[in-house]
DNA sequence: ACCTGTTCTTGACACCTGTCAAGACAAAAC
DNA sequence: GTTTTGTCTTGACAGGTGTCAAGAACAGGT
């Protein structure tokens, strides 16, 4: 042990670890989006990066501190996804066409995951270690949904008829179906998604 | 072989057999909800029942056939849940205090069930083999539902303001975070999922 | 009684899993 | 150069999995 934390060296403490932790979360993120939570198994994702085995267990004790450190580290970097949507809007219809092309889009690219977090949320329904994770996780989703309708409300002038949660959940729903039907071969999923959107959001606002 | 199907005896010919494979499906059901899809193991199901691990692929070609016809075999069931709410309500405001007490019943009593059907749709995402029969299960829900959205809007003499497809989505999207909260432990998770019905399906119906 | 076909149990197979220990390797410290 | 320290590989462990075959147990018909 050296001064002060259970770091390695000290020249780049925890940095090299920290990236190594970081690399082994992008192959672990690359095998979950692939399989699933369930099918994840060390070794693949081990052989989705340069080493072996063996090394996952050096750098994280567990095989679920390896998935939540990995989902984690992912959603830290989705929840500004539509920041720049809700910042460069300017009318309720701009930020409308803006949010409904960014959920497309995200579906389109990010697919495998989205369907991560799907099944590592439902999973946590099964398993209480996960609960904790999931909960803050999707709070953070909420609060992300939430800036896209408060600043809807006020583009509009009105005010939200609903909470955040409840907000953050009917939008959800629609967000997985679209997702189950484009993952489902569907050509049609993600325009429908868009004309979804563009029908609910003004429903969740009060009458003008 | 006998002389037209492939069924056991002659007297009771494909009774018996049928019988058995609804009580594996049954136990299947447990160990389904107990510990979810990926977990559930024919051994397990098989010692959920009073025979040994053998019977089940005596019975059942494939441990993904046991799962799907187990599925089919609960879900058709449940299809008929709303069916008497429907049919009872003479006003806006009982349909939907009995759809709203009904949908917080089956989370409290079958949240296992519940959860297992999230489970295998969002599985469905990862495998491919699942995906006609979660199609054909989510689309009698969404009819469900839809029957209830429809008798909601004939008591209200206004017209649904989206298609079956999203009114389900946004509703299955409450009841989804509901039933998670509740497994949580939330103590208030059912109770706040009645408001937000509430407060939902006024605005799925076009103004008076 | 015997025979026949169905039903069920037992045991095995090949494979995969998380975990971990023992040691190889390299780089830095002295 | 040697020692020390951190990093990584290899191989093994105990356990669990779906699948299936061989045979026991049981039924009913003759």
């Amino acid at each position: 042990m050296s001064s002060s934390t259970s770091a390695p060296p000290r020249r780049s403490p925890a940095d090299k670890h920290d990236a190594r932790r970081n690399q082994l979360a992008e192959s672990a993120l690359k095998t979950l989006g692939e399989v699933g939570y369930a099918r994840t198994s060390l070794r693949e994702v081990a052989q989705n990066s340069e080493f072996s085995h063996g090394v996952v267990h050096y750098y994280f004790h567990d095989k679920l501190e390896l998935i939540l450190y990995s989902v984690r580290y992912y959603k830290a970097q989705c929840v500004t996804r539509y920041d720049g949507v809700v910042a460069d809007s300017t009318s309720t219809e701009g930020l409308l066409d803006a949010f409904a092309a960014k959920l497309a889009e995200t579906i389109r690219e990010e697919a495998p995951m989205h369907r991560l977090w799907y099944d590592l949320r439902t999973q946590a329904m099964f398993e209480e270690p996960l609960r904790e994770a999931v909960a803050v996780i999707d709070k953070t989703l909420e609060d992300m949904i939430w800036r896209v309708v408060s600043r809807y409300a006020e583009l509009a002038g009105r005010a939200p008829v609903m909470a955040s949660g409840p907000a953050y959940a009917v939008l959800d729903g629609l967000f997985q179906q679209s997702l189950l039907a484009h993952l489902s071969g569907s050509a049609t999923a993600l325009e429908e998604l868009s004309v979804q959107v563009h029908a609910l959001m003004p429903l969740l606002l009060t009458r003008d």
